[in-house]
DNA sequence: TTTTATTGGTAAATCGATAAATTGATTCTA
DNA sequence: TAGAATCAATTTATCGATTTACCAATAAAA
């Protein structure tokens, strides 16, 4: 007893009219065709009966649209891109659209290869936090007049909607706030990456150490999965510059990689050392002493992008400027600083 | 200059052959068709030259499969949930599938509306995390035939395949392992639920207590986005049960929450109060002292589950019976409890 | 009276692929 | 030498929708 699913012309059959009319019935335009009140009636009322429901992809097919947006972001594993992702998803659900997402990890070739899948799956829009090198690709969906927005990091040379927070005003400001409180030996431990967003975490860094005329400290890992292979490296790193007194963490992961590799080290934070991580967590708060962050405003990057694109598919809106947004982070002072700053006040 | 994405047709012109030449030649069933291996390269060679890929819309509407799998999560915001979601996402990357996912939010009209969703949109397999309430849906998923894989979860009910952890043995483990430290008035801080691996991780919580005759103190909490609705009644319970010597969470959302809770209230773990939380996650490890966890096996699950759903998908495979797994979770002993086990020993 | 508009629809083309049936020329087989 | 098989593709149907063009009958306008 298969029920083979309905498709227009069965219910046309059923109803003795032409698939034309169903169709139009169904997408709203029986008005606007002129059929009568009662047909128009007696299809919705067959059509919710039965629980026909258009088959999508032929639709898509025909219309051109999917009612899909593409959505790339670095690693869904990673909570400040699944608290995104989350967002994002929930808005484009209210207006009718669905998420087709994936992990970039960060690799041009893998990214290039996704944006060719997202197109040739027609999806309407694109979200995109972009690794370096996918700059062409980017600017060949743009040539093409594809909706797409960027997001956490983006393409100087590229006029393209996206959205960002103040990544260098952030550390700048981290980095002076320590400064005030005493410290001298600031170390900031970062990916090595070449993404927008990093590169403004390290340049505000060294901009209010340089202003101070202070020694900067730099530490930059490669990202990996495994934890280890993250660790090891600012393992050795602590144990090569003992005398630091600070340190500024590039991200969230290796914030909460850094720490575990301070425990396991015995050093006690603030005691021996201050810390400041970029991006807040569960972890940073729950920490003893609780840990300043600088907490980007998840959901409003998340609630600036979707709107933008939204903007973008909505027709009946015109097709106006690129809208670049850049978000102010929020500096979270906590124990972890201030303990220490009160310590430091009294030597 | 807009330039028109080519379609099989217009290949099969500039070329002067048939388009199903070419789709056949795309297919790679030249052979199969005998078509010359002369023509076969000319087609080639010029599909690769002009960046010819064919639609799959049109492909997935003419053959019914779209190579895309739908995954639905309780909340992709949730690390536990995006770890899986992240493995499974490259796993399935691989082989040629791409994911649509969303957020169920345990909330079974949303499902329901959900799923209804990834059928029109004639997804190949499912993969769930399903809420109370959508029992008949899947159901419905399996009559028709459709490969569908549940996890974290599933319906005593219904046969399906599925992957899910040893809940009610790890709590009877865990709490077993606190009343041999001494611990006498054990809480078990749950999320208000009816999923199997909820009710089971309490079971196993009861089963203990009852073994040892002793007083079970459960407080089961609505979940809730906003994380404040959750602590006000976690601190209420506190409040009310001062002499509690250890709590179990149910999950690390409220693991977290609760600690938070207890953070704020002064309490001191595991001087106080011991604690143990189900699901492993940084905070935990790096809480301190860290915290005994019961962790679930993520890659595991993950893994399970999708090669479950390829191996459905993988039409040379005779389609085999549904297959059940439970998976052992993995008890972290931690600082939490073992600490104060020391000090309890010495009293 | 002829033209134009309105009414209430329908038939056929189209989107871009795959699958089934067919073709015409040659070669093999009984 | 009639019939079958092989070759190398081609023509046509199909998936399930939307969209364009059209139609016959009547009413209104010029």
């Amino acid at each position: 007893m298969i029920k083979k699913k309905l498709s227009i012309v069965d219910i046309a059959n059923k109803l003795n009219i032409s698939k034309t009319t169903v169709s139009f019935i169904l997408n709203g335009r029986a008005r606007e065709k002129r059929i009568s009140e009662e047909l128009v009636e007696r299809v919705l009322k067959f059509v919710k009966e039965v629980g026909y429901k258009p088959n999508s992809l032929a639709k898509s097919l025909r219309t051109g649209k999917s009612h899909i947006i593409g959505l790339m972001v670095e690693n869904i594993a990673d909570p400040f891109f699944a608290n995104i992702a989350r967002y994002i998803e929930d808005r484009a659900y209210k207006n009718g659209y669905r998420i087709i997402y994936c992990s970039t990890d960060n690799d041009a070739d893998k990214t290039r290869d996704l944006i060719g899948m997202f197109r040739d799956r027609h999806v309407d829009g694109y979200i995109i936090a972009p690794p370096v090198g996918v700059e062409e690709d980017i600017a060949e969906l743009l040539k093409d007049d594809l909706p797409v927005v960027l997001f956490d990091r983006y393409f100087p040379g590229i006029d393209c909607s996206y959205v960002v927070t103040d990544n260098l005003d952030s550390t700048y400001t981290a980095t002076e706030y320590l400064v005030e409180q005493g410290y001298k030996k600031i170390a900031f431990i970062t990916l090595e990456s070449h993404q927008t967003q990093m590169q403004a975490r390290l340049d505000g860094y060294k901009k209010a150490l340089e202003q101070n005329n202070l020694q900067s400290y730099i530490k930059e890992v490669v990202f990996n999965q495994e934890t280890k292979l993250m660790s090891d490296p600012i393992a050795d790193f602590l144990k090569n510059n003992k005398d630091l007194d600070a340190i500024i963490f590039g991200t969230n992961r290796i914030g909460t990689c850094g720490l575990k590799v301070i425990h396991s080290m015995g050093i006690r934070v603030p005691d021996d050392i201050a810390v400041i991580s970029f991006d807040d967590h569960d972890v940073f708060e729950l920490y003893s002493p609780s840990i300043t962050a600088i907490a980007q405003p998840v959901e409003e990057i998340a609630a600036n992008t979707i709107n933008i694109l939204l903007s973008k598919l909505d027709s009946s809106t015109p097709n106006t400027d690129n809208k670049k947004v850049t978000l102010q982070n929020d500096l979270r002072y906590r124990g972890s600083s201030q303990v220490n700053a009160k310590l430091s006040a009294l030597k």
